[in-house]
DNA sequence: TTCCTTTATTAATCTACATTAATGCACAAC
DNA sequence: GTTGTGCATTAATGTAGATTAATAAAGGAA
């Protein structure tokens, strides 16, 4: 199968362009992201060795998400329209872990979420920087140090 | 196929207890929320006609929503293993849904979630009272009360 | 090594939204 | 009719997290 190397910081797919791809990353750490009108990026998903990546839109549509690479990366580029990517099972896994996302967003603080995801995803926490920790938790790198620091207060 | 009716009010599916069913709803409007530590609702969706809803989990462990009636309803019950539920491009356009709403929380206002939740489900948003609607943006009602106000005055 | 850019931390100030509480209103039960 | 009970609104106050800015530390490029 074919393989794309993706050097550390270099995009692999931009928001309002098409790319009828996903990728399934065999090495490396990548990232999804969307960058709203003020300029300011919400990091959307980490996918780390045996992840897939990419944007759940319509393969005719634009595509809503940057995705580029936190490390230096191996990826399998698959397109949308493969068989691969209908397996339902692991579709409504990705509903469940979209749905708790969701959920914690509404329901918990900054720190709550931030120890949620050390706790789910230790893997990925140790290796990427900690202002797209606060990314990925909707929260300024900032409002993050400060509330690590509170906590170790306590 | 049998129909289940589902009077105002009426609890469907109640979080920490199993339910192998989703629900196809025929007449009528639903919600699913959960409840946090403090007692607080936080709505994840809106079911009315023809929507689907109930809990992404696998099939052996307990739901994390609950599911009761905004109107008087009815809904056809649906074994979650069914084939029925396996329509992939279905799947993925609730996946796109769920990452926009995320993206959404992450990066927009209380009153621009607000402003487009009405400009998407216009249909729902004249069907529920606002406390629904502010639980569904993350917001308490006294929040969506101000907010609307202040953009009216503009 | 030096230089430069990125990242993390801290503090001061600001703001969006939460909390609390009071008021008025609609609608259903009686 | 009257009496709730729940909902929307308003205002006063509180607070989590944003913003701005300064400093320091760490990593990359030359």
């Amino acid at each position: 199968m074919k393989r794309i190397e993706v050097k550390k910081g270099q995009i692999l797919q931009r928001a309002d362009y098409l790319n009828k791809k996903v990728y399934q990353v065999e090495s490396g750490l990548l990232r999804s992201y969307s960058i709203d009108e003020n300029g300011k990026e919400h990091i959307f998903m980490f996918a780390p060795e045996n992840w897939l990546i990419g944007d759940g839109v319509p393969k005719d549509e634009p595509c809503q998400l940057f995705i580029d690479a936190i490390e230096d990366s191996v990826v399998i580029p698959i397109e949308r329209d493969s068989p691969l990517l209908s397996d339902s099972k692991k579709l409504i896994r990705r509903v469940e872990v979209l749905k708790n996302r969701i959920i914690k967003l509404m329901s918990a603080s900054a720190i709550e979420r931030y120890e949620d995801f050390i706790e789910t995803y230790p893997n990925i926490a140790q290796r990427v920087p900690q202002k797209m920790i606060a990314s990925y938790l909707g929260i300024t790198p900032e409002a993050l140090s400060t509330v690590k620091r509170n906590r170790l207060k306590k």
